[in-house]
DNA sequence: ACTCCTTTGTACCGATCGGTACAACGAGGC
DNA sequence: GCCTCGTTGTACCGATCGGTACAAAGGAGT
């Protein structure tokens, strides 16, 4: 059942590259190789059913990745550091975009607005609780900066076609994060 | 000639809402109250053209009301403040989307690829500029970190529906920007 | 009133959209 | 060999896409 595992991956490409109107059933059969056929077995609610099963997807990156050390690991800055590191791997040093910011900035929104604003929320307050943890003020502000910039980093790093960007930030929110 | 500037208005509103693949000629048809013929002599080169007016139209605010005060204002911290005010205005308090983005992050970027790099970069140098004039280390870090926050603030307001996000982000900014 | 030219509505174009129907195919059990 | 059933390619659906053609309407100048 790895299959639709690659399709999801696949799919998910397709939709970071043209965004959710933009990704058209002939352009997901090119990438995925998979006729419709195969595609609307694998995936009965067509397109939609698609988008969740790559929102699904990102959620479980979200999960392992962020969300669980960020909460579990009992060295906070650690914790921090791996966040920004995997965050780093995940969207490849900037060169890759954020599905569920595409996602957030058109017409898509309201289809997955509940999905989108759980994302988001979900990160910015696990960064909070961890800094919470070891003890900095004002842990809320400097959450939702995080996560903001982050967002915004990436969508620089796209339009500058420049990933540098990207990492600057990473580094400069690691000091501003940790710093007392 | 104003038909035309409330033509581009109205089509703008409709690519922020929609994005440029979402935005059919008949949502424009039906948001701007004019029919193909006219949509067709207003705009001969299609959609493309409605695209091309409308960016014209925001590098025209961002020229008068972040560029050229930026640049010429004598009073650079006056100048800065302005800016952000200004920004604020503009994207209604964090309701408003940022269309530049919604193009950079979708299948549009490559086709208006130049427009959106030269938007953010002129962005950043202008109020690189004005940090040098005031003597503030770091210029380029921090004008580059402002913008991008105000893009990551705008794609969170809208992502939770929380204007309040880009307000709180706008005044952390200026005290970031102006801090010694 | 007549003309000329801009402006507009509408019918139509081929292409493509997301989605459905279904027949051909293929591997495993018997 | 045959049957079964999950899988797949393909033809097709109505709707809508962006764009074009063109004739009717409108308005200014004379």
């Amino acid at each position: 059942m790895t299959e639709r595992a690659d399709a999801v991956a696949a799919i998910a490409e397709v939709f970071r590259e043209l965004g959710f109107e933009g990704a058209s059933l002939s352009a997901i059969t090119a990438r995925t190789g998979l006729g419709k056929g195969s595609l609307y077995h694998l995936f009965p609610g067509g397109k939609e059913d698609m988008a969740e099963a790559v929102l699904a997807g990102i959620d479980g990156w979200f999960a392992r990745a962020v969300f669980a050390p960020l909460r579990d690991d009992p060295d906070g800055e650690a914790a921090i550091r791996r966040m920004l590191r995997e965050t780093d791997a995940y969207f490849r040093s900037g060169r890759r975009i954020c599905l569920i910011a595409a996602f957030a900035l058109d017409g898509t929104r309201d289809r997955f607005a509940g999905r989108i604003a759980n994302y988001f929320t979900a990160w910015r307050d696990a960064l909070a609780g961890a800094l919470r943890r070891i003890g900095r003020a004002e842990a809320d502000e400097r959450a939702e900066h995080a996560v903001l910039a982050i967002q915004g980093a990436l969508l620089l790093s796209r339009a500058l076609d420049d990933p540098a960007v990207f990492g600057r930030t990473l580094e400069r929110l690691e000091a501003d994060l940790l710093r007392r």
